[in-house]
RNA sequence: GGGCGAUUAGCUCAGCUGGUUAGAGCGUCUGACUUACAUUCAGAAGGUCAGGGGUUCAAGUCCUCUAUCGCCCACCA
């Protein structure tokens, strides 16, 4: 699969060594495209005119070339043409492969400096000049132009075509030309003696790889990418003139070297040269492209080519993870030599994350200088901090635009974690807490707020585990992030504040800290050891703990249902308490009535919860009837809350607000009710949604009634 | 010349197989130094989901076209 031969390559002139197409990215320049004049040897007053962008290989041209179909040259296809300054007898030879619109038609031909050209020397057996050395100085070849620097060239080449009335016209033009990916040179595609890899046989079972699914790309959309890149393989120039990296186990006789017999692959130095004996034996002074090293990685890793205990067990390994731009140079490389060494693929998923950007969308590189240093991220916010926001912001391998303002969130949410866990630290009867929380999987002696919250947890560790195997970190990160805060932290540990050292509150909030930081610790490891080690002075690890199971007895979402409606209620009661200003330390007296049995009992049950939360002196459990003297009221979901106000109010106010909202409400329900009538709804849709849509359209329209009712009351009790 | 991504609240972005009144962080506004946390707490305001057309009982989500921005690939001299 390996070879050796003189091909265009594309040749770095300041670091001097060839590269791979890979490692040349193209980029847009602003250029010109030249038309020379090319006279004809034996009528000097008339030409064939040549368009290029690079005049300077003209000093290297071996033919004309032009389309056997384009009429303007059909009679002069054979005929000799004087290279100027050069003055080089070339001829003017056919080939399909030439563009008839572009330029002028014909162009010229330069076989060792473009690739194209190249073929077309092969093909129709033209001479091959280098006109220059490997700095791209022109070479000896040049004449005149000897030792001129290939832009210099350029210039005057140019000036003295002009000069002698060979200089057409000049047009702008815009050319994509190869960069050097380390220096940004542009690349010289230059004639050099190289090693290549043949990659068509290499291809074509990591094509069908991916095509069949057995390896598979997140996002998906990389796959075509994959595929197209594979499709499309060219040889690889694998040698490269640079001192870093494996050097080429090649050696030569210095005799026998241009006979096949006299290269000699081999891991040692070979005594002697098989055909003549000599004693000279020199190692090949090129190295392999690093990527020829790294496409052996994933089993290289494990001692191989020598068979392993570690290379049985993690050949092929889960997971790559990488960068969109390491898909050419690595991972299909990786999967190639992967079957070529291996007979089988080296990992199953390829996950490709995003660039990050700066705010401008630059992506963030070294040299460019646009970067973040992490580690001033990490003085600043916090390891962790910065661990978090990133994985927050990165969504299923879309790009991010990075702003250090991103690490606030992160630093807040550590912030948070540690608070709540000193707090529930310095309240912990450690006694209490040592029990399996499985005795209490039967339930019943736990109350409401404890179920729920360990409901909530064990569903939150079941999201987070889905999120994670589907490559949507930032979906887990983000669910714990508003489990512990808004759920955990303002909710639960709110309400056991007031009986903290209940042993089943201890218990449970100990237990679900505990479990909560194995969860987070792959997200944020620092602070989720500290944690951990205050938690379980002496204990092992928490790297090492097991991560939680998820216990699906204590998932019960009619419960988790239920106890939102309940803190609905209570912000409801503080938006009412807030709209009238009443001070916070002013305790209220509140009523609520609700509309269903089911509710009315779980308020009761959930009374002192709600007294608590509020801030109430008074709370009652309405059973119908005429509504609360002197009071405002709203309505959230089927209850109704009367808040006693035995001060002024304004009842202008106070009807206008429940006027916006019936407007608003009543809006909702027109535009339902108008979607369930234009159509034939019914017809189509299946039996649960009708229902379920008639059901929001009656129940909208009970709230509307009441909110009338409330509306009409206002004026009276007062 | 091909291919891909983006366009959703003032800003930066989530929204997985179409299904309650589209979410978060920041910012803004109102209030609170309530002994875990002011890197905080309790509330509020703010969106014709880039635009046109289509599929569907139902579209931010699917199809199609257009616009703007960005990226990748390609041997047009």
């Amino acid at each position: 699969l390996i070879y050796r031969g003189s091909y265009i390559i594309n040749w770095c002139p300041r670091c001097q060594t060839a590269l791979s197409d890979e490692e040349a990215p193209h980029k847009e320049l602003q250029g010109n495209l030249y038309y020379l004049k090319y006279p004809f040897k034996d009528n000097p007053k008339a030409f064939v005119i040549v368009a290029t962008t690079r005049p300077e290989t003209m000093l290297g041209d071996t033919a004309v070339a032009v389309n056997p179909k384009d009429k303007r040259y059909k009679n002069l296809i054979g005929k000799t043409l004087i290279l100027p300054l050069i003055e080089r007898e070339i001829k003017i030879i056919k080939d399909s492969i030439v563009d008839m619109k572009f330029g002028t038609g014909a162009v010229k031909v330069t076989p060792a400096h473009d690739p194209n050209d190249y073929l077309l020397g092969k093909k129709h057996k033209l001479d091959f000049i280098n006109v220059m050395h490997p700095d791209a100085r022109m070479n000896e070849s040049s004449g005149k132009y000897k030792d001129m620097d290939r832009f210099k060239a350029r210039e005057t080449i140019l000036e003295d075509l002009r000069e002698k009335g060979l200089l057409e016209k000049i047009e702008p033009h815009t050319l994509s030309a190869g960069h050097c990916y380390r220096c940004h040179t542009i690349i010289e595609p230059y004639l050099s003696k190289q090693w290549f890899v043949k990659m068509k046989p290499l291809s074509k079972p990591a094509l069908e790889a991916v095509k069949k699914g057995k390896i598979k790309f997140y996002p998906q959309r990389w796959t075509k990418v994959y595929l197209n890149w594979m499709e499309n393989i060219q040889d690889w120039c694998i040698s490269r003139q640079i001192w870093w990296g494996h050097r080429i186990p090649v050696y030569y006789c210095p005799k026998c070297q241009e006979s096949e017999a006299g290269v000699i692959v081999s891991r040692t130095k070979p005594d002697k040269c098989p055909v003549c004996g000599s004693g000279g034996i020199f190692q090949d002074e090129d190295v392999l492209d690093t990527w020829f090293s790294s496409w052996l990685w994933p089993f290289a890793t494990f001692y191989w080519p020598r068979s392993s205990e570690d290379l049985k067990y993690f050949y092929p390994t889960s997971t790559l993870v990488t960068a969109p731009e390491i898909i050419f140079f690595w991972v299909a490389r990786m999967i190639m030599a992967g079957f070529e060494f291996m007979g089988k693929e080296p990992f199953k998923d390829v996950y490709i994350h995003g660039t990050v950007r700066d705010v401008e969308g630059k992506k963030m590189s070294k040299s460019l200088g646009n970067i973040i240093d992490p580690l001033e991220i990490i003085n600043e916010y916090g390891t962790d901090a910065l661990r978090f926001s990133l994985i927050s912001i990165t969504s299923q391998g879309q790009d991010v635009f990075l702003s250090k303002e991103r690490f606030e969130q992160g630093r807040n949410f550590a912030n948070k974690v540690w608070n709540a866990s000193r707090f529930i630290l310095m309240n912990l009867d450690e006694d209490k807490v040592k029990k399996d929380l499985c005795q209490f999987a039967g339930q019943e002696d736990l109350n409401t707020i404890n179920r729920w919250i360990l409901s909530r947890f064990y569903s939150l560790l079941k999201e987070v585990e889905k999120n994670i195997c589907a490559y949507r970190f930032n979906e887990a990160v983000n669910a714990l992030y508003s489990f512990f805060w808004h759920e955990f932290c303002d909710w639960y540990l709110e309400i056991i504040k007031a009986d903290i050292k209940n042993t089943r509150n201890q218990l449970v909030m100990y237990k679900v800290l505990e479990k909560f930081l194995r969860t987070l610790h792959p997200f944020m490891p620092f602070i989720t050891e500290e944690v951990w080690q205050r938690l379980n002075p002496g204990g092992d690890s928490i790297m090492i703990s097991p991560w939680p199971h998820a216990q699906q007895q204590f998932i019960d979402k009619k419960l988790e249902k239920q106890m939102q409606s309940v803190f609905e209620l209570v912000t409801q009661i503080r938006n009412l308490r807030g709209s009238i200003d009443i001070k916070p330390e002013q305790e209220i007296e509140v009523s609520v009535y609700a509309h269903s049995k089911e509710k009315e009992s779980l308020i009761r049950n959930n009374s002192s919860l709600i007294i608590n939360l509020a801030g109430l002196k008074e709370f009652h459990l309405l059973d119908g009837g005429a509504r609360p003297r002197a009071s405002i009221s709203d309505v959230v979901e089927d209850v109704d809350i009367f808040l006693h106000f035995t001060g002024l109010l304004d009842i202008n106010k106070e009807q206008s607000k429940i006027k916006d909202k019936r407007s608003q409400l009543t809006k909702i329900r027109d535009a339902k009710e108008a979607r369930l009538k234009n159509r034939d709804f019914l017809k189509n849709a299946p039996e649960q949604i009708v229902e379920k849509e008639r059901q929001g359209i009656e129940e909208l329209a009970q709230t509307i009634k009441r909110l009338e009712r409330m509306f009409d009351e206002l004026k009276e009790p007062l």
